[in-house]
DNA sequence: CAAGAACGATTACATCCGTAATCTCTCAGG
DNA sequence: CCTGAGAGATTACGGATGTAATCGTTCTTG
């Protein structure tokens, strides 16, 4: 599933709460997003017809649920990037950030135990 | 600097080797993908004019160099999507990976090494 | 009941992108 | 010299995207 990156803030918002009306989700981004109300349904809208969401009427309004699941996206996004730059492997990238000094202590950290727990 | 897919098709082959003319980048290309001439060209001519190669003229042609280096342009976008995917953070998405079954044998031996070599 | 407000639906429009075709200029060969 | 081939430059065009405005319809409230 194809999600452009204005789409994928709004699906951030019905991932974090949903279902949603319209107005909720356009309220969830009027901070961080200057987006004019209009420009929000459009996007609610072009999500709707790719299918990664869902709307059930309530009342006068629909609500909005996702369909498309972020755990799904985030792999699928995930993997296509490490494939066109890392030739699919994850360690080339951790490799590249390390050189790069952009492994934090905490990363390093959480890593560690990663793989302490893994295949033990 | 932003590079569409397409253009970073052209990129990977100036990468790899380069000063080339247009004629060698269709050649390098035309195995994998399956571009008219035409369309390299085009490419080629974004990416000049967002700066993201340059060329130099040799007698009646071009040969085309990169001037953002892969490096970067790597590190870029690998931020990018950690920003937007992990909080941007590299841990995470190992974890990810990890969870959903997709570190190799062999990523999790690099992974062990680069860490045990690191900050010692 | 009439008019405006609240919603979703439709339409808009510039830019980027993928994918080329065509145009133009210059050099080489007859 | 003239003409054609080859190279880059210009133009094309449909679909995706960002960003809205406007339309149409249905409650709601005076």
């Amino acid at each position: 599933m194809k999600i452009s990156e204005a789409e994928s803030l709004v699906m951030e918002v019905l991932w974090r709460q949903h279902p949603l009306a319209a107005e909720e989700v356009v309220a969830a981004l009027a901070e961080a997003q200057q987006w004019q109300e209009a420009t929000v349904k459009t996007l609610l809208n072009r999500l709707l017809k790719k299918g990664a969401i869902d709307a059930e009427k309530e009342g006068r309004r629909y609500l909005y649920t996702p369909v498309l699941r972020r755990e799904d996206w985030v792999l699928e996004e995930s993997q296509g990037l490490l494939e066109r730059l890392f030739n699919g492997r994850v360690a080339p990238l951790v490799a590249h950030f390390s050189q790069h000094r952009k492994l934090s202590r905490k990363d390093v950290a959480e890593l560690r135990k990663l793989l302490e727990e893994l295949d033990p």
